[in-house]
DNA sequence: CGCCTGCATTGACGTGGATCAATCAAGGCC
DNA sequence: GGCCTTGATTGATCCACGTCAATGCAGGCG
């Protein structure tokens, strides 16, 4: 288990727009640096939390890529996000104080520990951090409806336009092409994010490359023409 | 829009344990019973919010039965969630201020209205409310996972199994039969939520009583082996 | 009562995506 | 360099579920 621990403060964090809430004075600033106990770093393919280990704090991703996957039993199991840089994981364990899913990083990470009651505590005193929390619990709640959406009504084109879509908007927020990127997941973790199988996520990425809207190269993608993945995803409105 | 006005108390209220923590003590649950604006009706069929309307409150069903949908603006709709007594709607409002879903009566209801200013306020004063709140937004997440995996890994058979053993323990833990429900909402939306067509959903229906698993007589459900149920969502562990 | 309307059921048939399987490309390592 | 492993692609076949369509059932109303 990987658990460097190197002091750090929000104040003078470049991400701090993303995790943080904005318009915080001078005094404020010095109390939400107090949150952040340490950073953890965690390697390619290792685990962050797992199922079942008891929930302490929350993580906000500094740099790298995970994902997060909810097993049953039987040995199925699902993708339910992929979080990139500036992203807060870990919401699943606040309920029952343990995790109910198993968070993987996808390549090397580095990620703040934020201690959930420390976040309780500081979130009484400054009431834009009391709402930031929930807007971000939130905004889980609503992106998961989204996934509902997709699962639940979309074919594969759609969902993989979605996908791709929703990828790249994430990562132009971040300052990177909207139109170039490098997949850090598999097929399959794709295939079981999006509910379908490797085989048709592959052919799927084959087709939209036939029509000329992607280009694929492995995990190089590179968008040629966004507005055809818009109205693969909502036929009616984009003409 | 139905909004009878009619002064009402958490303190006394037989369905307390369920919206709202434990172990308050007395003055704390005075101040607690300032959560609660108004109640208000929803007859069967109206909608309590709906997509695109302003966020205030939050809503603890006091009676009824609800069901959230989310819409594109292609006119495909997707159930997210039925929900009953005791249970919050409208967390997904937080994050813009705005609904993001409609909530749909599904019989005559009536709710709690909790401006969600004085939730974060309240819950600022009294610990173990505050905890509380967090602790419903993610057991939503959580619960949103279980239908990822749902929608995303299982078969026909398997949801509909995993849909009828939820239910009826949601409706043991609130007093009610254990083998025994009536559903309040269609074949179409049960088929929404869970990504199948409403005849797969019938004729899934048919199988099961067939087997002599379940009785059907419409919406009038008799589970009489539960064990089956269980052992259909989940073949390896259930024998 | 008969008629209408909204669900539910059931059947016949078609298809999107799963499955099974072979082949290929890209690293990593000796 | 050649070998091995892991992941990606592509083809051939199959089947679970969707689609289309007919029929049945129950409640509401003139």
């Amino acid at each position: 288990m990987n658990k460097e621990s190197i002091k750090v403060a929000c104040s003078n964090c470049n991400l701090r727009e993303l995790c943080m809430p904005m318009g915080l004075s001078e005094q404020e600033l010095l109390r939400v640096d107090e949150l952040v106990a340490v950073r953890r770093t965690v390697k390619r393919g290792a685990s962050l939390f797992h199922n079942g280990e008891k929930f302490t704090s929350l993580y906000a991703i500094r740099t790298g890529f995970f994902k997060t996957t909810v097993n049953t039993e039987d040995g199925r199991d699902q993708v339910t996000g992929f979080q990139m840089a500036g992203e807060i994981i870990g919401l699943d364990g606040i309920v029952n104080e343990l995790h109910t899913c198993d968070a993987i990083a996808l390549e090397d990470a580095e990620v703040c520990v934020l201690p959930f009651d420390r976040i309780e505590e500081i979130s009484r005193e400054i009431n834009s951090l009391q709402r930031h929390v929930h807007k971000i619990m939130s905004r889980e709640i609503v992106r998961e409806h989204g996934v509902m959406l997709l699962l639940g009504s979309m074919r594969a084109e759609e969902r993989l336009a979605a996908f791709l879509l929703n990828l790249v908007q994430r990562l132009q927020a971040r300052g990177f092409s909207k139109s170039e990127l490098i997949l850090r997941m598999t097929r399959e973790e794709i295939g079981s994010y999006l509910g379908m199988k490797l085989e048709t996520v592959s052919r799927t990425f084959s087709k939209f490359a036939d029509d000329g809207m992607v280009e694929v190269k492995q995990r190089h993608i590179h968008i040629c023409d966004a507005d055809a993945l818009k109205r693969i995803v909502n036929p009616q409105i984009c003409q």
